[in-house]
DNA sequence: CTACATTACATGCATGCGCAAGCAATGCAT
DNA sequence: ATGCATTGCTTGCGCATGCATGTAATGTAG
């Protein structure tokens, strides 16, 4: 029941547990960091949430050229399926995505870019580039990737 | 003229950048999951938010006994002054905390853990170590500090 | 064909956040 | 002492997010 034969003596316990504890810390400020320059910057300089230049970056370079579902895009950038369809829907009044019917399957809808939009991505980017080579921590995080079990 | 001597070729240039991108990538999925796990982990069991929660953790863990001035809160907890004041409002309400006049200085305020304040967060500590280890990334991402410059 | 479950997206609603502005206390000039 | 900047916290406001729900299309019995 739990996990792999786990077996600890109290003090292993604690030290994992504030090593834990020290590891999302440390996450945590990172994100946070980051996050607030990432947004401040791409807001003043191009007039764009953090979240609209991912899913145009997820746009722009991804290989299906249809474009891409609406949950493909929300995994992508860690949104919720409801705030995904609203930036899709402050995007597309903007006139940087558009909405397409499935033809197969009548729910699905491809998100893809317009000129306008690949334009917007471009011109983007090195900012976004810039600001992450200033707030990262040159070390190497790593790709974070999964959790132990899931 | 540019930093301490930096000369990079072109390819080297954007291997740094998809380094980092990818690594960025990684921070934010990594947040994106565990932040979302304590949260509903938290709000279900404890009826708390994460903010919430860090808030009681650094107020239980400070080794200052008159509590913690407002804004050290706010950095603790990666929030800004605004929110801090709220959510210190909401816990005021909920009577895990209080609010004290600084003496020497009147504009400053310390917020102190009230006795039921530390039994929630006692409480829900065990949650919250277990829900970091089932969610967190077994490798190290070490205490990833500040950013090259700041 | 009719019913029910499921999938894919949209929307009402409540919440927490950041920004900018407000307000009181303090520090520092002159 | 008077004026001005600064510090510390609070508040009005708009906004993006998540949850729960609604709606339409699809799949699956029976």
């Amino acid at each position: 029941m739990f996990g792999s034969g786990i077996m600890l003596a109290v003090s292993d316990v604690v030290r994992e547990d504030s090593e834990l504890v020290a590891t999302w810390r440390g996450v945590s400020q990172c994100h946070a960091r980051v996050n607030g320059a990432l947004e401040k910057a791409l807001q003043k300089d191009h007039a764009l949430g953090l979240s609209e230049f991912e899913v145009l970056e997820h746009l722009a370079t991804t290989p299906d050229t249809d474009g891409c579902r609406m949950q493909e895009l929300a995994d992508a950038v860690c949104l919720s399926q409801s705030a995904l369809s609203r930036l899709i829907g402050r995007l597309e009044t903007d006139g940087l995505v558009c909405r397409a019917m499935c033809a197969n399957d009548r729910r699905g809808i491809f998100a893809h870019l317009t000129d306008e939009g690949r334009a917007r991505w471009e011109a983007a980017r090195p900012t976004h580039r810039a600001v992450l080579a200033e707030t990262m921590p040159a070390m190497g995080v790593g790709p974070v990737a999964a959790p132990p079990a899931a």
